[in-house]
DNA sequence: TGTACATCAGTGAACGCGCGTTCACTGATGTAC
DNA sequence: TGTACATCAGTGAACGCGCGTTCACTGATGTAC
């Protein structure tokens, strides 16, 4: 049954609508290949409606993204509860894991990003955008670094938003490898091992006790 | 002067001015936007000697990289003896440095080469041409960690190959987010200490000798 | 409760532009005799 | 040493296609009286 919606409501439910295809186009079709002509079809509307609530692609792009690093900020959150118990090996370990599902669930997104943040990076204006969103979402994970630090008595010689950054960057940057080859194995084993060294590497004692 | 070539010698030629025009053009505005039409016209040429030489744009950029991973290797190869007499820790330090100094001679280049790798990806027969490169390169970084790593007496959970591979993640990872901040500063010693840290924490010694 | 007008979300079509690839052709180089 | 033919690197133009953005318009919703 169509239930009556003001027009606020419709079109709040338009942009969602909008922005659920937007993320199945572009997961499919990558950034520069997905087309708005399709993700309007699929959303149900015309191109037109896609202006009337963004201010174009790359602007689309962004909300989509806001979105996503909202989630994994949350997700994040909810893990560090998890692991409240751990010993500090284990805390590492299971860091990596998350960031790794995160991987798994849509190895597409994470190739998306890089494609749109070089193309961000040709534009100051968009450029200083997306470097916005970034580094809010990395000053999230950066807060329950600090977190973990705190509960295991160590610090760090970079300021945890950079161990923050450098976590990411590992995934990230493999990423562009695993693309090549989508069969691979033993990722989830190789990526824990190399987070769990980065962080133990970067890891020294506040005080006096022996830290693993 | 003009020096009469033979046929193959003023192809050879032809090639080889196109590859350069290629590399800066390609630098200039990115994968997708570096047009065949401006390469040829930088070169001298037209189109056509493009596809008389390559089997178009895929094939140009391939070749293109190939030769910047020779360069590389070999580069790295050089380090490593001026390396010889340095301990561990200055060893790494002095690894990540040269990582760090190939990214800043050309930021451009590596945001070039994740925009050719989310491309390549989504063509199974090009993908696994890049990957193949790719496995080439790291290969030969492999070999490389492998001389560091017999001659300090310290071995890798990981295979070397991951080793190699895990060291550049940290690079191209951070790049996508440094290419968003042309401004930053101090980013030589946060690499440095993040290379330093990731591979502090991989390494275990092999025998009963202390290693720092 | 009803009427007249204003607003605006979404339509549909046109605009403007760029670009990778193909192909018949040319003219200089190479080869055979 | 010279002639006739073959080869092929590079030309120039056309082909074929895709797509982000703009804009005048429509019709349903909202507002004022």
């Amino acid at each position: 049954m169509a239930v009556r919606l003001s027009r606020s409501e419709r079109k709040e439910r338009t942009r969602s609508e909008l922005l659920a295809a937007a993320r199945a186009v572009f997961l499919r079709e990558g950034f520069h290949r997905a087309a708005l002509e399709q993700i309007a079809e699929e959303a149900g509307f015309t191109k037109g409606a896609v202006y009337s609530n963004f201010r174009g692609k790359d602007d689309l792009f962004l909300a989509l993204l806001e979105e996503h690093y909202e989630q994994r900020v949350a997700a994040h959150r909810r893990l560090l509860a998890e692991l409240e118990l751990r010993d500090l090996e284990e805390t590492r370990r299971g860091i990596a894991r998350a960031i790794y599902d995160a991987y798994e669930r849509d190895p597409g997104w994470w190739a998306l990003v890089a494609d749109f943040s070089t193309h961000a990076s040709r534009d100051p204006h968009l450029r200083s955008q997306l470097r916005g969103l970034r580094e809010q979402f990395l000053a999230g994970m950066a807060e329950l670094i600090e977190v973990v630090a705190a509960r295991h008595h160590v610090a760090f010689p970079l300021t945890s938003q950079e161990v923050a950054r450098g976590t990411g960057a590992l995934l990230r940057g493999l990423m562009l490898d695993w693309i090549l080859d989508p069969e691979g194995a033993d990722r989830a084993v190789v990526f824990e091992e190399m987070v769990a060294a980065f962080l133990r590497g970067l890891a020294f004692p506040l005080d006096g006790r022996r830290t693993p």
